[in-house]
Parts: structure tokens; C-alpha cells; sequence
DNA sequence: TCACAATGTAAAGTTTCTGTAAAGCCCAGC
DNA sequence: GCTGGGCTTTACAGAAACTTTACATTGTGA
């Protein structure tokens, strides 16, 4: 059963920028643009978790937590664009279960969101990370963390694991360099996208008996071999 | 297909900062000095994201923001002169993508421009690439930036593999060769036609063994046969 | 058939992109 | 503070792709 996420906030580069990550990672994702929808979609739909901005045109995403929270417990994570906010909605004690300031880190969105649901419990201790992977003689096992070429431990760093799963997920598929800064590195990353160049070599020299490897494709970016 | 700036801001010496850090990045730069025209040129031009002051004479920041985001969503960044009025840009929360105060880095400034192209749609682009395409025994996947004939992977280069993507995309359909700049090389290339004759030969070379083979329309340009 | 324009194509010239080593930077742990 | 490890930036060389050029070939209309 994929659980449902509600994304509220009134710019819609946010919900879809939401939206991209939740879904690459199973969730089913709906979304309101302003309070009103968003508390009506809350009791009708029953989403697993709600992602709330605080600033709302219309009712404000105080008041849609404090009127929601009158008829459900569903588990809310609000946003806010500053970080003083933060302290005023704790001290108003209304209930939110977590709290991100903008602009946020869409893996960190994402780790928070798992991290509730779990807490939620559902018993279901896969929703927590993805299954290991395994590609010929690579495994990747996510949970843990641990790579393995022909079962023998390889020792990533923490950006070289990220960047082996994310094209791992995606196998045969193309990667823009600016992808796998949004993906791996976040969406507000500001360096450079040669980056990317500097890990992928790294990843390369410490895979080298990896049956895929990870292919340059030429003026587009990289993909791990489907072949 | 170079990103267009467009610097707003009273002050000659930023706009040329700007221009100078900017351009030697690879982008365009365009600027304004006062709010209307700021507007006017951001609606007209659309440019790829407005670094946009928030002192300025006539109508301020704020309003070229608030008017601006009733039509368009180009990505803003607003520069100010004090960092408290950041919390007045945040509260207000009209839609800015990202703030700087005066005086900036202009290093600093190029990260975030490069952050937030990359988020506005280079990321997104991927997730949009289109179903793969079967005419015959010739197979395209865009997303893995894949060719086949027969099942046999075929090599092409990027500009092979995107022109090749064009014509099959509108199968049977003649292409000029101004058309084909314009889709496969960009609005803003600007080279000779027959430089699409010379990618069509090698295509035509690496696809021999393709069913539908690229037509030549004398005089007009190419297609991709339909039968 | 001839003249002329459009196209095919090989090869040279040019530009862009990538791999990589090394230096710089930052932060956690001591 | 210092130190070490990991991450990022930088610089440069080499590789690969792209564009231009020049000449050959083909198609068109008189």
C-alpha cells in the first residue's frame, strides 16, 4: 500500500519540485494551492502525511493545523521561509509533528517524511530505505550503506555511495550532470557541475572490477551500463 | 542555448559587476535601471531569471516582483541593501526565489544563479523525456540515449542521436534545414545550414541498415520516410 | 545537353568536453 | 586551537565532437 502525501503550498515550483522527489521514491503525491482546499482535501482524502507551508493565501497553515487537528491525527510537517517561524509555531503548540524551513533540502524533506511514517508505524521496515540493488557482480544495499563487487566489501564515501545508487536506481538511464546535483546533492546546491566529474572518477577508480560501468555519454552526462 | 540575465538595478557600477562575472560564465546579460522598464523587459524578452534590486527608482522591487508574478514565474533573485529587509522580501512572500545583500559576492551570486537554472528545468527536463519510439526495426529511447536496429545498439554521437529524435518524432514530415537548427541546435545557433547536411551523412552512414531511411526533399530539406 | 543550384562527403580546422591530479576549504573530533 | 578526512574547486592536457571548407556529384529547368 504506497502511501499518499498532501503537498500545500501556494507556488507551484514547490509542489512539483516536491512532487518529483516523493514520487521517485514510491509515495503517491497530491497537492492544494491554498487552506481551504487543503483542509477539505485533508478530511476527505486521508493522505498519510501533510507537507504544509505556513504562509497561505486565504486561511493560513496555522489555522488549517489548528482546525484539522480537531477531527484527525494525521502526521503534518510544516514549512516556513524563516527560521525565527520556527519558534513561533512550536510555541503555539499546535501539533505539527516536524518542521522545515524553506528553501529545504528535498532528501531531507524526504528522510523526515520516512522518519514519521515509521514513527506512525505501519511495521513496515522497508519503507525506510530502498531494497539493495544488484547488478551483475554489484550489490547495493542501501539500509546499510555497504557496497560489494563479487561480495567483497568496497569502501565508498558518502557521496560516492549516493551518486553509485542513484544511477544504480535508474539503470541504463541518462544522468545530466545538473540531475545528479539535484538528486544527489539537493536541489540547492550551488557548486559547480564538474562536481560531479571529480566523484564519478573517484567511483570509477574504486569499481574498477564492476561488471557495469559507468559510461561517459558524451555532451549529456553519465548512465550506469544496461549492457 | 545560452541563459539570458537580465541585471536590475540603479546603480551603473552593479549592473557591470554583474555583466563582467556573469558573462564570463557563459551567459547573457541584459539590464535595466528602473522598474518599468525592468517589467516591461522581463514580459517582453523573458529572460531565463532576474537578478532584481530592491531599491529602485519609480516602481520599487517589490512591486516589479508582485506585478511580474501575476504573468510569469521567472526565477527572481533580489538584492538588497540591508539584510533585515530580507525579512521583509521573506514575509511578504511574494515569490522571490532566492536573496542576496549588497555588497554581494559576485561569486556567490553566480552559484545561486547556477543553483536555481538548474532546479527551474535542466532536473526537470529529464523526467519529461519522451517514450521511446519503434518505426520498424529502428528503436530510439530518449531517456537512455539509446539506438537500435534490429536489437543492435547503434553509436551515434549527440547530435546524431537528437536529430534522429526530431525526425522520427514527426515521422514523414519534412524538415528544412532552418527547422532543424532551430529544434536540435537552438534558436540562438548560429551556424550554416549545411552543417545539418553533414550530420545527415553520418547518420545516413551509421544507419545503413535502417528501414525507414532519411529522404532528401530537393530543395526543401529531409524526412524521415514513412513507409 | 548545358548551366546552375542544391546536395554529398572527406578532411582540415576549431571548439567543447572530459579525466585527473593537486590545491584549497571546511568541519568534526581531539 | 590543531589535525585529518572528505568535499569542492581549479587547471591543464588530451580526447572527442562539431563546424567549416572545398570539391565532387546529383538534380532541375531551359
Amino acid at each position: 500500500m504506497t502511501d499518499n502525501i498532501l503537498v500545500v503550498d501556494d507556488e507551484q515550483r514547490i509542489i512539483d519540485l516536491a512532487r518529483m522527489y516523493l514520487e521517485q521514491d514510491g509515495f503517491r503525491v497530491t497537492s492544494a494551492t491554498n487552506g481551504n482546499a487543503a483542509k477539505n482535501m485533508i478530511l476527505r482524502d486521508k493522505p498519510s502525511l501533510v507537507v504544509l507551508d505556513l504562509m497561505l493565501p486565504g486561511m493560513d497553515g496555522l489555522e488549517v493545523c489548528r482546525r484539522v487537528r480537531e477531527e484527525s491525527d494525521v502526521p503534518i510537517i510544516m514549512l516556513t521561509a524563516r527560521s525565527e517561524d520556527i519558534d513561533k509555531i512550536v510555541g503555539l503548540e499546535l501539533g505539527a509533528d516536524d518542521y522545515l524551513t524553506k528553501p529545504f533540502n528535498p532528501r531531507e524533506l524526504l528522510a523526515r517524511i520516512r522518519a514519521i511514517l515509521r514513527r506512525a508505524d505501519r511495521g513496515n521496515a522497508q519503507d525506510q530505505a530502498p531494497p539493495p540493488i544488484t547488478i551483475a557482480n554489484l550489490l547495493i544495499d542501501p539500509q546499510r550503506r555497504r557496497v560489494e563487487i563479487d561480495g567483497r566489501p568496497v569502501d565508498l564515501r558518502m557521496k560516492e555511495f549516493d551518486l553509485l545508487q542513484a544511477l544504480a536506481q535508474n539503470k541504463g538511464v541518462v544522468f545530466s550532470r545538473d540531475k545528479l546535483l539535484n538528486v544527489v546533492w539537493g536541489y540547492d546546491f550551488a557548486g559547480q557541475t564538474r562536481t560531479v566529474d571529480v566523484h564519478v572518477a573517484h567511483l570509477r577508480h574504486k569499481l574498477n572490477g564492476m561488471a557495469p560501468t559507468i559510461e561517459t555519454v558524451w555532451g549529456v552526462g553519465y548512465r550506469l551500463d544496461d549492457r
